[in-house]
DNA sequence: CAAAACAAGACAAATTTAAACCTATTTATC
DNA sequence: GATAAATAGGTTTAAATTTGTCTTGTTTTG
């Protein structure tokens, strides 16, 4: 129930795990996915979303690989599960722009959609550097 | 993202169904499927799990169907999630016992166990009452 | 006894997720 | 310039999960 993908684990483990370098240091896919433990391809389309999304940047060519684009202060588990899994959308209504085949009778969109922002919220509130601190 | 599945909306759909009838009215699987607009076997699967939770009380033999077991009050959307789609695991690890392929350089599990239980207590903070009297 | 309804397991279809494959393109280094 | 290391990204395959159906059984009212 209410879990996230392989594919965002590995983000976020791949963001956790730069977040630990030094802020300029570039690393090879493979190295991550060496050290970290699972598929170097699928990583790799990880990678490619938190690119996209602004989160990470990469260095092409050899000895390329991909940096953090900002401070892991300014990264957030929401931001990081948007860039690989999109935005959050608990029921299908949502998802759907509001399309559902109750929609006649269903009172209770407006109360589970501020159930969806507010754990959101809680996902935008967890910073990787506060992951980085625990333990 | 984080989205709950369609058993799980058909389960909730049902709930609030029988929340607006009288306390003691018994509704059967097909009213509730022909009125709210789903399959009706799918449906029955979702009330049997409502109904092995506790959530939900059968009555067998003809003039049977379902009705809430306990009050609207004290049914909460984590229960109701629970009881459909199983215990919240945000992570793998936290369905599998902790077992997970990076356990060594992991350092942000209790933080991602905590955000579980965060999310958790929101859905256990939303009762079908409140689904109600929303709108 | 017949019909209506839940119970539950087995099966099938559809969808989603995960992973692999392959061909580019970029770029440092020799 | 050739080569090798790396990202870019599309296509396809495989696995897993979800969704839905089917079938058989049991309970219970009339």
């Amino acid at each position: 129930m209410l879990k996230v993908s392989r594919k965002f684990e590995y983000g976020l483990h791949a963001v956790v795990f730069l977040a630990r370098k030094e802020p300029e240091a570039v690393v090879t896919v493979k190295e991550m996915s060496l050290e970290i433990g699972f598929s170097q391809e699928f990583l790799a389309k990880a990678m490619q979303n938190l690119k996209r999304a602004g989160i990470a940047v990469s260095v092409q060519g050899v000895n390329g690989g991909y940096r953090l684009a900002k401070s892991p202060d300014d990264i957030t588990v929401s931001d990081i599960g948007r860039a690989i899994e999109g935005e959050p959308h608990l029921m299908r209504c949502s998802a759907e722009n509001g399309k559902c085949e109750i929609q006649a009778t269903c009172t209770h969109r407006p109360y589970m959609f501020m159930l969806e922002r507010r754990i959101d919220s809680l996902l935008a509130d967890t910073t990787v550097t506060s992951l980085l601190l625990s333990r």
